[in-house]
DNA sequence: CAGTATCCCATGTGATACTG
DNA sequence: CAGTATCACATGGGATACTG
């Protein structure tokens, strides 16, 4: 989960080796809870640092966090504050870039869900 | 690069909750190797063990051995034994449940390289 | 060639405590 | 609320040796 994927991608990239189209699109979202983050704020719009973080039943503070700054980083989110009640509260939102991921992320949904269906028929698939 | 989201997704399926599809699409190719694996049977055909390690310079015996039994496993490649001049030859090929996977490569593949070609304008972008 | 098994260090990540 | 820092343990994965 941890995304070593995205370290040897942007390493690559520091050699100008950039030979790494997919490998540099799969480290976009293969991080813990990316895709989960991606797509509640593609349904949801802009949301707080513990909207997020409830978002995962497990999600620990400290890896939610990790990938915010990541996702950042790779421009995929933004960050921004504001005053709410003389309180400051962060918000979160997809970028252009970011929201640029989801036909991807729609066809992999497309083809999870057909793939499962046809699984479904076979109880041991996931044993192992 | 360890495919934790695989270990993950699995056993979201074994307590029955099927509410991961595009986690689970993920964790078909977010393995170490898998993209290549994939795109190199696509383009070549039947490979064998040998051809399939040489492929990544610095790909592990280890690494590679686990990354196909995996996607064995998923469903996405298969491997079979022919005899060469008395001497076995393990051969690996995509299935078509692998080769469905490629459209979904290949939009990664577009995504990636519009995506560094905007960024290579930007030095810093690949440092930390 | 095509694996399997073991050892072992580096790294990821959860838990916890602290800050403004 | 929205973080940062530190510690401690589990795991991933490289190196190496062995098998048919």
């Amino acid at each position: 989960m941890t995304d070593t994927i995205r370290e040897y991608t942007l390493e690559k990239l520091r050699q100008k080796d950039f030979d790494c189209a997919k490998e540099y699109t799969l480290a976009m979202f293969s991080g813990k809870y990316k895709l989960l983050i991606i797509c509640s704020l593609y349904h949801n719009g802009a949301m707080r640092f513990n909207e997020l973080q409830r978002l995962s039943e497990h999600a620990t503070h400290k890896m939610m966090t990790q990938q915010l700054k990541e996702m950042i980083k790779d421009g995929l989110i933004s960050r921004h504050e504001q005053l709410i009640s003389h309180r400051k509260a962060v918000f979160y939102q997809l970028t252009n870039t970011g929201e640029s991921l989801m036909p991807i992320i729609d066809a992999m949904c497309q083809w999870g869900e057909k793939r499962l269906q046809d699984l479904k028929l076979d109880i041991d698939f996931c044993s192992d």
